[in-house]
DNA sequence: GTTTTATGATTGAACGGTTAGTCAAAGATA
DNA sequence: TATCTTTGACTAACCGTTCAATCATAAAAC
């Protein structure tokens, strides 16, 4: 119950915070949309940052647990089609959450922070942890980069991984934005034309 | 002299906005760096979001000449490669404003407005005009939808002109993306890939 | 079954800090 | 002297946060 209410609140917010920004939406403003009292807010959550925070780590938590990475850290080629739907999938489902991570990581000093936190960190704003192999977006960025520098053992020399990683992460990149900045649409062809270009 | 300090305060403010986000950043704080007092700053800029304003409407118009669009409104095959590289030579160059505008992007009330702001608005917030030909973003949209449903009548209807329309925008968005937000560096290969993929 | 007590949920007025914006006074210049 | 520039203390509004008071509920006592 008191859970419910929490996941309310964190639903009202992220739509706020992912539509007008972080810092234009209120905490009144809020409480008002969650059918509840500013006071009541500080109930559940102990700021504005905890409440911030409380919905990135559970969405980058359910994000990473979707991807399914952990099984064994590889990507096969069978398996990188699957990755790139599972991502478009996500894109649509999360788009508030996805239009959220955007706006966080236009902020230079989030940026950093960001890719290094989790799944440890207890600030998003104040240094925690160094760079390591036991956090979410590193991972998946390496599983990626081995992907492809497989690719390279098997196509030889003429092949530049270093190039076809970048163009990799360039369009999705590309295709992420607009996915979660447009009205809900079927993204087929385009999915279609990422796989031919970089299966 | 009054116009080098507007100026001044332009690049400082753009600088600040850019990376610390335009609502975090406090007026105080431009004019600290800037060098002058608070007070002052009224003086050049009726408000903050005037000042905000001013720097959009310098930055688009400087990026709209820089196109050079207007001289007939379409691109040849030639002038396709030359767009490309104009357009990742102004990324560069303007780092800081483009950080500007996909955070003020990010922000859905804003989206629309943009689009259909310039050349002609006042205001960045409320609204002001319906989309139409004249308004910058919506020119060179078209020129480019031009440009490749020309192309489908050269190749035939084996080609998917809408497709590679979006593809194209989707690529362009992310390699603006890594541009803006990286450390400066040479993208040759990413270009070379780009108009290799879309000329 | 009714009253009392205890516990936790809920409220909104009040607080303190911050910030955009103002303005009277001081300084510079011609 | 007159005009324009510049300052920084001040104001008003806003917003995150607190907290004393109220309400709801259910267990305990009778």
């Amino acid at each position: 119950m008191r859970d419910e209410k929490m996941t309310l609140i964190m639903d009202v917010a992220l739509k706020h915070f992912a539509n007008e920004g972080y810092f234009r939406t209120t905490i009144s403003h809020i409480a008002r949309h969650a059918g509840i009292s500013k006071g009541l807010m500080y109930n559940y959550f102990e700021s504005k940052e905890a409440l911030l925070k409380s919905i990135v780590h559970k969405s980058v938590n359910e994000i990473y647990h979707n991807l399914d990475i952990d099984k064994d850290g590889t990507l096969s080629t069978e398996e990188f089609e699957i990755f790139i739907r599972k991502i478009d999938k996500m894109l649509k489902e999360n788009k508030y959450f996805w239009r959220l991570l955007f706006q966080l990581l236009a902020q230079i000093d989030v940026r950093e922070q960001f890719l290094n936190a989790f799944p440890e960190t207890d600030s998003l704003i104040h240094p925690g942890h160094e760079p390591g192999d036991t956090n979410y977006p590193w991972q998946i960025i390496k599983m990626i980069r081995d992907y492809f520098n497989r690719k390279k053992e098997a196509k030889g020399n003429s092949f530049d991984a270093e190039t076809e990683i970048d163009m990799f992460f360039i369009t999705m990149a590309g295709f992420a934005m607009k996915s979660i900045y447009s009205e809900a649409g079927d993204n087929e062809k385009e999915i279609n034309r990422i796989v031919g270009l970089f299966k």
